[in-house]
Parts: C-alpha cells; sequence; structure tokens
DNA sequence: TACCTCCGTTTGAACGTTCAAACCATTAGA
DNA sequence: TCTAATGGTTTGAACGTTCAAACGGAGGTA
C-alpha cells in the first residue's frame, strides 16, 4: 500500500474550486468566502491532504526549517541536548523544523551555513555558545539571514545587535554566594573558567556583585594586586582561580583556595564542581544542573532550558512572519538554584 | 549584501552547455565527456552553484533528509545524544541531513511519520527504542519506506525482518560478569529492569550465560521455584531484582541482594548502578557509560555510538542508492567495559 | 442604461531541477 | 553507398505550489 500523493488540485476538483483558492485557504482565509472555505477545508480533511514543502519553498523561498549545530559533547555534562530537546518541541507547535548540522570552528561552520542556504534554504540559525569576536554572527547579519542566538554576544557594544536570548550567569552564582552567606560563611571562594570566556566572566561577576552587596571585600586577583595585606586578623589570600573547566583541575584549584581560607566554593560548571568536591567537605555549588549534579547531589543552578527554547522560536517567528521588529528582541531568563547535599 | 541564487542555468550559461548536461555533471558523470565535464565543474565552481534540494526534490521524490525523533531525556542518563551527534555527522559525509521529530508514544509517532512524509518527504526514518510489539516498523513497512532502527526488533520472529543496528547487550553483561568472576566472586547479583523489555531481558541473559559457563547456577526467580533448597552450606537466596529503572529502586533492590548474599552487582543501567552504589561498598557494573558514570567512578559498558551511528548511515545508503539488496542489513556491534573504582 | 467598484474566484506563469525523448555527428557494418 | 549503432548533447515537459493578473457578477452611482 503505497503512500498515495495527495495534491492541491486533488482538493480543488472535489471542492470544486480552483487551485489557488485551495491555496487561498491556506494560506490567507479571510480572502474566501465562509462557504467555500468550510467545503475546501473539508475536502482537505478528508483527503488528508498535506502541502508540499518542497513545492512551496520553490515558490516562496520558504522552508519552515531551523538549523541548528548540534555540539560536541566532551565530559557530556551540558546543557545543549536539552535546549535542543525543547526548541524541536516549540517549533514544531510553530510549524517548523530543526535541522541539524555540525562544524568543528567557526570557519567551518560559516561554511556550512553556505551549503545549508543552498540546499535547504533554512528560514533561520539558532546558534549556540557566541563568545568574543564571534564572526559568525556578523556573517549572518551582512547577509540579512534570520538568526537568534542562545547566548549574548559578549563585546559587541554596538555592532553587533542582533536578537538573543541567554540566561543570567550572574544572576546566578549571586544567588548561589547569598545561599553561602546566609549560611554564615564569609570567605566563599570561586573557581571559574579563563579570562576573556564571556559566559565566565559574566558568572565571575555574580560572584563578586554578591559579596561586595554584603559589604565583603571579594578576594581577586585585582584586589590582591591592590592591597599586599590582609584587612582583618585571618590570613587573607586570593579567593579565586581560573581553570580550564576540567575536574582535574577543578580539585586542585579548590585545594588551593582551602587552603587560602575558603570555606565554601562557587563554581562555574558542574564538572568543576565536581572536582572541587573532591578536595575536601567543603560546600560547593555548581553550575547547569546537569545529570551529573542530580546524581551526585551537587547543589546547581538550573537554566530554564524548555523557556528559552521557546523564546527562541517565538523571536525568530515574529522575525519571520511579522513585519520585522525595529529592535531586535533580547530576552535574559533567570536561573534557579537546585539545593542539594553540597551546600 | 544578499546572497545571490545560482540555478543550473547560470552554469550552463556560463559553460556554454544545457542545463541537462551540468546536470549530468553532477548525477551521472560518466556520461559526459572529459573535457565538457572539466569545464563546467570549473563554472560550478566559479559560481559557488550548489544544488536546490527543493527543486530536486520535486522531481525526483527524493529529499536527502533523514528524519530521527528526539528522544525525552527523563534523568539525563541516557546514550542518545551521543548516538544523534554521530548520526549527524555521519550523514553529511553521505550527503544527507537529519532532520528532527518529536513524539509521546508510538501512535503519536506514527502521526508524525504521516505529518512529515506529507511536508518534508524524509527519505529515511531511524527509529530508537524498538520494542515489543512494535506497531511503527510495521506501519513504515508496510508501506515500503526506508528505514533502520537502532535497536533489534525485540520478538518479531518473521514478520518484522528490517534492517537494524544494535549493540550487543548480552556480550556486554556477560563480560562484566566474567570480569567479577575473575575477580573471585561467586555470587554475583542481577539488577534489572521488568520483564518484558527487550533490552533488559538482552542484558539479563548475559548474565545467565556468564554464570552458567563458569558452572555456576544463576539463582534467577526461575531456578528459586523449582529447587526450594539451598545447593551448597552457604545461604542462597534469589540474586536478581527488576526495578523501574530508577536509582531509587535500584538502591533498595541492591540491598535486598546484598542481604541475600550478593557480593558483586551487574545492572542493567548506570541509574540504577548509581543507586546500587549506595546500599553499600560492594562492585558494582553499570551500562551505558553516561558521563555520570565517568563523574562517579563507576565501572559501566560502552556502547559504541559512533560506530552505530556510522553503521545506520551506511544501511539506509545501500538502501537508498544502491539496488536494495534481498536481505535487509543486521549489524551488532560489541560494547566494551570500562573499568573504573566500583569494580 | 452605462459605468465604476468591490468581492470572490479563476487562469497562466514561474520557481529550479531531472526525466524522457529527440537530435546530431561520427563510426561501424553490410 | 546506404543503414544502423553509438556517444554526447539538447529540448520540452513535468514535479506542486503561489504570485500576479484577469475575470465576472452584484451592487452603487450618475
Amino acid at each position: 500500500m503505497m503512500p498515495e500523493k495527495v495534491t492541491i488540485a486533488d482538493v480543488a476538483r472535489r471542492a470544486n474550486v480552483s487551485r489557488q483558492t485551495v491555496s487561498n485557504v491556506l494560506n490567507s482565509p479571510d480572502l474566501v468566502r465562509e462557504e467555500t472555505r468550510e467545503r475546501v477545508r473539508q475536502a482537505v480533511e478528508e483527503l488528508g491532504y498535506r502541502v508540499n514543502q518542497a513545492a512551496r519553498r520553490m515558490r516562496t523561498g520558504r522552508s519552515r526549517l531551523l538549523a541548528v549545530r548540534i555540539e560536541q559533547t566532551q565530559d557530556g555534562m551540558n546543557v545543549f541536548d536539552r535546549f535542543l530537546h525543547g526548541l524541536t518541541e516549540s517549533a514544531a507547535k510553530a510549524g517548523y523544523r530543526v535541522i541539524l548540522y555540525s562544524a568543528d570552528d567557526d570557519r567551518s561552520e560559516i561554511a556550512t551555513f553556505d551549503d545549508l542556504l543552498g540546499a535547504y534554504e533554512p528560514d533561520a540559525f539558532v546558534l549556540t555558545g557566541t563568545h568574543y569576536g564571534d564572526v559568525r554572527t556578523s556573517w549572518l547579519a551582512e547577509r540579512g539571514l534570520a538568526f537568534v542566538t542562545f547566548g549574548r554576544p559578549w563585546g559587541m557594544p554596538e555592532g553587533g545587535d542582533h536578537p538573543w536570548v541567554d540566561v543570567d550567569g550572574a544572576a546566578g552564582t549571586a544567588a548561589a554566594t547569598r545561599h553561602l552567606l546566609d549560611a554564615g560563611h564569609r570567605r566563599i571562594g570561586f573557581i571559574g573558567w579563563p579570562e576573556g570566556s564571556g559566559v565566565g566572566d559574566d558568572r565571575r561577576s555574580g560572584w563578586v556583585r554578591a559579596l561586595e552587596a554584603a559589604s565583603l571585600t571579594p578576594r581577586t586577583k585585582d584586589a590582591e594586586a591592590r592591597t599586599n595585606d590582609a584587612e582583618d586578623g585571618e590570613a587573607a589570600g586570593v579567593l579565586e582561580r581560573r581553570t580550564d573547566g576540567s575536574a582535574a583541575e577543578g580539585e586542585v584549584a579548590a585545594r588551593e583556595l582551602i587552603a587560602a581560607g575558603a570555606t565554601a566554593l562557587v563554581c562555574v560548571s558542574d564538572s568543576v564542581a565536581l572536582g572541587a568536591m573532591q578536595a575536601g567537605p567543603v560546600p560547593v555549588i555548581g553550575f547547569d544542573d546537569t545529570p551529573v549534579a542530580a546524581a551526585i547531589g551537587l547543589t546547581s543552578l538550573s537554566q530554564p532550558l524548555s523557556e528559552a527554547a521557546v523564546r527562541c522560536v517565538r523571536v525568530l517567528t515574529r522575525l519571520l512572519e511579522d513585519d520585522s521588529p525595529d529592535k531586535p528582541d533580547h530576552v535574559l531568563l533567570q536561573p534557579s538554584l537546585v539545593i542539594r547535599r553540597t551546600a
């Protein structure tokens, strides 16, 4: 039983109207008289007609496809697959499908943009992992292509003003730090990523901000450089470390911070936090609420990923279907602290 | 700078040939004279021509799209995202792209097949999570549609003979059991899933097989029912438990098995194994080698997911491009034991 | 009555590709 | 010398949709 192809012409014949009228019922129902509209709708129903996207695309240049890069998972402690799942679902609700591609770096990703545009003409791209000097966004913007990034355009003051959705990392680490302050801790360390990571610097800034709000001086490297002696009676070393994001370096950093007097640790990621937990029985808070955090009882910051996905799709549909807004949409969502054993 | 559309006609003009000749260079190069072919190739290069898949698809009915369902991740301890990544990459190498969809159950998945076929005409489907009485495969097979499953057609002796790729779960648990036997254990328990899960029953059978090969009687429920008294001096209870797959039930099961005399445990999944680890300092082996296993030092069985993805694509390309083989391809891959702290 | 407007509908063409058939040299066979 | 076969190329049509323009009837206005 081969699946029979039902075309718009079949529907038209059945409903005793022309092809164009069927097309209008589907795309601009208000152009068609009530009675005719119903008749056509019924014919569509009875025949199980579905629009052929290839043919539609040929005429309109619209594919109803969103292209998303699938990220390579290093240690698997990431957030991308949950985001992708949400994206697939909310895209489907809006009548779009997700098409995947992979790329090793920005250059090859741009080459893939080109490939995809030629072959499948996705209506829009969803980019993740934005960073300083991101050439992908400017490439797309120059060509007037629709896209949204999950992540802010770090370090692009003016030129890079494009639509984005992001989670407020600083607010997250600030909440984590406050949680530890409330528990009585005064010497709270931070384990981060190398300087120059937009996401990393943002998360670090929340730790700084929360300490300052509590009238404590964050013992950053800068602060240390300015005042070389301890403020009070306690030994006061630098209470922050930068790592490559691995658990191994997280553990080393945690040992050093504990030796320097830290009594609790805020970490830039679950991976680093996992390492930090091995350094001793000190309260630790991670970031991303990965399955690993749930498994080992690590307190962590959870990103609202389904919501982020929904908002990405909403931003894009506004861009594609309504007349383009003057100002690009910017959406900043709040993470939430999931409290478990470690803090 | 809008991206200029280059069509096959542009290339033809540039190379001083007809459209069809360009098409032949692309699709059946051997039909075209060497010299002409080169000229056309150069024109393609210079103009940056890329075939328009929508137009091609309209004529040929081929979309070069593989449809894959994105699985909902319950506790995030799954294997799917790594498989999907591999699939995207190997599909791209073969000139295909992956299009995603989601569905809540088999019925709605079939409805989505129908939708997708009408709208995007994917050339093939990749199904995961096969199970007893899987209606999806028969639906596709009845319509003569191309597909491959990652997972065997459990409990379908004759009718369900379709192409599949799978990992030999029984071989995995057998290897795990042998590993524990080699370490001197004689009372090795198994924590599984409810009866009737194809994958679960398969993994359980490896444990049974390895014990029998070592001339030990696996203390299954069946065995217990047959002989009601202990074989030797030791207290001999049932050494297997079924769980819903959660860590919580895994822990309960582990406590019972240890109380019944088990000195080591083979688990049907990392999730269950994670729970089992909480029950006490007994060697535990999980299945799937998820990021959680790596994080907590759980010895586990690793599935060759990239390889599985490559083989899925190969099976499909053979199905789609070569003349269809008489016998559907069946590929069974071997998992490997990743030894960590817990065993 | 003649003309205009508006609404709902139909008609023809076009999107970019490939199929099927036609075409044209050239070479081979009788 | 004529016919047939072969290799390489071109031509016209078709895939299923939507755009742009044309059409025709009902109602209003002069």
